[in-house]
RNA sequence: GUCCCCGUCGUCCAGUGGUCAGGACAUCGCCCUUUCACGGCGGUAACACGGGUUCGAAUCCCGUCGGGGACGCCA
């Protein structure tokens, strides 16, 4: 077990086996554009082997969890129109689906490689390491667990028992050799064992971490071929390590290229909108944000100039196209690994595409189930019906929430006595106090008044100022209450607009 | 800092040894039009660089450079 290399059989046969494949988003927060992205990908794998998709919670950060966040999840992927056959919500013969309800499960698959020498307890506290951490990034050494106790003995992990300390089980990377797995998209990777952390695999919560957990479900549950983004490349030794420690198969593994900002580094909320949730809410269709999601990675085919003439196709045609298109042609082996910006121009593009191509009557349905839908229309009523004299002022009080671009002018937004500058501290503050908020009225007050108490900014000021962003001017129905009409993530990205705009260099 | 992945117009893709390097979005110009949008027509714009291999490289190999990711008791 120490001297080797761990070499992967080049492509197990999986052929035998009927396909299947799962997402595993967690509930941190809103779901997020990536996790459509990969859906769909996975989807798309399944359907056209007709094999099952699976869709598995992994919520095994306590720390992280968002308890609404799950059923937003659920609802996201339908909203964009992705169905699976396993799952929390539809049950299946391989559940649970959610991983804190299979706790028991790693904690028997932790003693088997305690047993087998692959895994080791630890016994240090977060703190230490964390300290040990920062002094190997200072010495600009690679930051790694030094290994202290991976062997113990029995005597030594006896007294440290005996004196009640928690530990973590962490995976007994081999001290020397090299693991080398297949990627079916970039061939062979090979990493060597000095590179691979002894990564914990169960927390001293007795929860376990992503690799474990992800392990033993992918196996469990039957899963043939992982498809996951490209971050996970470098987790994969780690993976391939634990299939071995167990002896069981691998799966075949695909990393797809990451959805990237424009400035190409992996996408983020800061420089790009990524929940769903503001795409639904915004006003994009569910059919563009698919057809869009699909256009990343080239894994459609383009038509070809002979098929453009024969068949009379409209050029732009070749960039449109539905989820049933997609399954008879979208082809795995054509994906191309850049990563792709997610273009927002060219989203706006395809959806007012969508949108041309509704029949009036269509156009009028998706008004009425969106911006005009009787929930919406009601909310906003009770905002105004006490401000107005007739309805035609209606339009009046309400603008910023029919609008996409509200942008106030400098004597709106600036107080008197404050600089430009502070300003947009002080907003890049409510945007982050905001960002961890509970949408309702009594949480989102009570964030910005705390948030005004510690940084001096008066009940007053500190209003305004979201007012100001939120609706572009001095007057407005409540505040709150419009915040919450408004949404959550139509709010912050309001925000993060309007501090990316101000932050712009001004031309004078 | 270490390891891994990637590299065709500004962006998304086509191209798998021989093409005037093609399309879409964006952008620019013209047309249509009471405005705006749509639509039509046209233009600008790319093989990161350097070595090989070859009669011939965007396509194959090596190096350099550039970009990205990972390095958590997060996923």
């Amino acid at each position: 077990m120490t001297e080797t290399s761990a070499i992967t059989p080049a492509a197990p046969s999986h052929d035998s086996r009927p396909t299947r494949v799962r997402i595993a988003p967690s509930p941190t927060g809103d779901p997020h554009v990536g996790t459509a992205y990969i859906g769909l990908l996975n989807y798309l794998f399944a359907t056209q082997r007709g094999g099952q998709f699976v869709l598995r919670i992994e919520d095994t950060d306590r720390t992280r969890f968002v308890s609404t966040s799950e059923q937003m999840i659920f609802d996201a992927l339908k909203w964009v129109g992705l169905t699976w056959q396993e799952g929390p919500d539809v049950g299946g013969p391989y559940g649970p689906y959610r991983q804190s309800e299979r706790t028991e499960i790693y904690r028997e698959h932790v003693e088997i490689l305690l047993a087998n020498g692959t895994a080791y307890k630890s016994f240090e506290t977060a703190e230490e390491l964390e300290a040990m951490r920062q002094s190997q990034i200072a010495a600009k050494m690679p930051p790694r667990y030094n290994g202290a106790h991976r062997e113990l003995t029995a005597e030594q992990i006896a007294a440290f028992e005996a004196e009640g300390r928690q530990y973590t089980v962490r995976l007994k990377v081999p001290a020397t050799g090299s693991t080398t797995f297949r990627d079916e998209l970039r061939g062979e990777i090979t990493f060597d064992h000095n590179n691979v952390d002894d990564q914990v695999l169960m927390k001293s919560d007795g929860f376990p971490t992503y690799h474990l957990a992800n392990v033993v479900d992918d196996h469990l549950m039957q899963i043939t071929d992982v498809i996951r983004a490209e971050e996970w490349i470098s987790s994969t030794p780690k993976h391939v390590l634990l299939y071995n420690a167990f002896g069981w198969e691998l799966p075949k593994f695909w990393h797809m290229p990451l959805l990237r900002n424009i400035d190409k580094s992996k996408i983020s909320k800061r420089k790009n909108p990524v929940s769903l949730n503001y795409y639904r809410e915004s006003g994009y269709l569910p059919q563009a944000m698919l057809n869009f999601l699909g256009l990343m990675g080239g894994g459609m085919a383009q038509p070809t100039e002979q098929e453009i003439v024969s068949k009379g196709l409209n050029t732009k045609e070749g960039d449109i196209f539905s989820l049933a298109e997609m399954i008879e042609k979208y082809d795995f082996a054509r994906i191309s690994l850049g990563g792709p910006v997610f273009d927002l121009v060219k989203l706006k593009w395809l959806n007012g595409e969508y949108i041309r191509k509704q029949s009036p009557d269509e156009f009028f349905a998706t008004l009425r189930s969106t911006l005009f839908s009787d929930a919406y229309l009601r909310a906003v009523g009770s905002l105004i019906q006490t401000r107005i004299e007739n309805i035609g002022q209606f339009g009046d009080m309400t603008g910023f929430l029919f609008s996409d671009n509200v942008m106030p002018p400098d004597i709106v937004w600036i107080p008197k006595k404050r600089e430009p500058a502070d300003t947009i501290k002080f907003a890049e503050e409510q945007l982050t106090t905001l960002e961890a908020a509970a949408w309702d009225l009594d949480s989102i007050t009570a964030a910005l008044k705390a948030l005004g108490e510690a940084k001096e900014w008066s009940v007053k000021e500190n209003f305004m100022l979201l007012r100001a962003i939120l609706t572009g001017s001095t007057t407005s129905p409540p505040l709150v209450e419009s915040l919450i009409v408004f949404g959550k993530a139509r709010t912050l990205d309001r925000m993060r607009r309007f501090i990316a705009f101000q932050k712009l260099p001004k031309r004078s």
